[in-house]
DNA sequence: AACCTTGTAAAGTTTAAATTGCACAGATTA
DNA sequence: TAATCTGTGCAATTTAAACTTTACAAGGTT
């Protein structure tokens, strides 16, 4: 194996952190948000510093409008935050260092959404079944008596499903998963790294 | 509160099931797939049998082509499977009638796949690094020393995230989720509803 | 006051994803 | 063997998402 030169190493080292960078931008996909949002991600977290809409758009190439949306986006999300910088009169905006915890936010976020969207509904359709309900009579056909007592019971396991989601998301936001999921495994030392 | 009439009913009937189907069809994309997944599988599961692409394609409105498309992607995100019907020679296809089970699928499938990427190239990433430290000299800048430094520190939390991502979709997977997390919450009986 | 700076709204353009239509392979039936 | 049925590869089209350009509002500076 050869060696390598200072400008080696220098091209080496930019390779890696961009291979890294790219791979966080493809890894957020999972979460349904667009590349860009990892990759800017993957960006300000390399970067170990908060950076301005200005320096992301260098950096990526791209419009200071898209960093705009992209940023919001990501503050919506909960993945970064503003930052004060005393003597500029630019935003800068920072994100969480620990992966996990990102991950964590991003998953409560999402999921909070959609329980809060389904409880909604389901509070709605509930009224609606209640309804159909007391407009059975003796002239109601066998089926459809049959088919709104399903969807009652439907209605019964979509809640049951939701008020699931729920307590996963607090078990989450909480740090209850830590106790049972610890960041630092304790079984398999054996692949340990030396310093 | 007026009264329904039979065809009220049915109409009613069937809104209230469009809706959901559709409201599954939306919380689908959390998981970062088309909400054409998310529909067909609503479609499926309200309808309570295994379907075939052309039925499939006639209550959606949609090609046969797509549909094929589409249920070979969730046979590939196992939120689907073939099902033997004797006497037919068309494909029939049906879902998985748990919702949390349905949850527990997407997202062991997704995780797993970005785990197992990630540790590849954690795994090429840690070679190079190795290199990288075999070629620094006594000529090497004290700033590369450092980079590579920071870079190899890089890799131990990336390792350590994705291993913890590997254990909590062992902890799905198995099914301990529900030791921490039942679907019945034993707690809050009092919304309850009776039959 | 006129003049910068910074962030974003709005509308337009480009790129990528979703979807279709056609064609055809493989398996089945007649 | 020809005729039919079913699922899918592939290229073409449509639709939606990502991204850019322009313009302008709000606040800061001279």
């Amino acid at each position: 194996m050869k060696s390598l030169s200072n400008d080696q190493l220098l091209e080496e080292l930019q390779s890696a952190e961009d291979q890294i960078t790219d791979r966080i931008a493809d890894n957020m996909e999972t979460f349904g948000v667009s590349s860009t949002v990892g990759r800017l991600l993957g960006i300000i977290y390399m970067n170990r510093e908060a950076m301005t809409l200005d320096s992301l758009a260098e950096e990526t190439g791209m419009s200071k409008t898209r960093m705009s949306q992209v940023m919001r986006q990501m503050l919506a999300l909960n993945i970064a935050e503003k930052e004060f910088v005393k003597g500029s009169r630019k935003e800068h905006y920072n994100v969480e260092s620990d992966y996990a915890q990102t991950f964590i936010s991003l998953f409560t976020t999402n999921w909070k959404d959609v329980v809060s969207r389904n409880m909604t509904l389901e509070r709605r359709l509930r009224d609606r079944v209640d309804q159909m309900s007391n407009s059975v009579t003796d002239s109601t056909s066998e089926e459809i008596v049959e088919r709104i007592e399903t969807l009652s019971e439907e209605l019964d396991a979509w809640q049951a499903y939701y008020n699931w989601i729920d307590r996963l998301v607090d078990f989450f936001e909480s740090g209850k998963i830590f106790d049972h999921i610890p960041i630092h495994d304790s079984h398999k030392e054996d692949n340990h790294h030396e310093k």
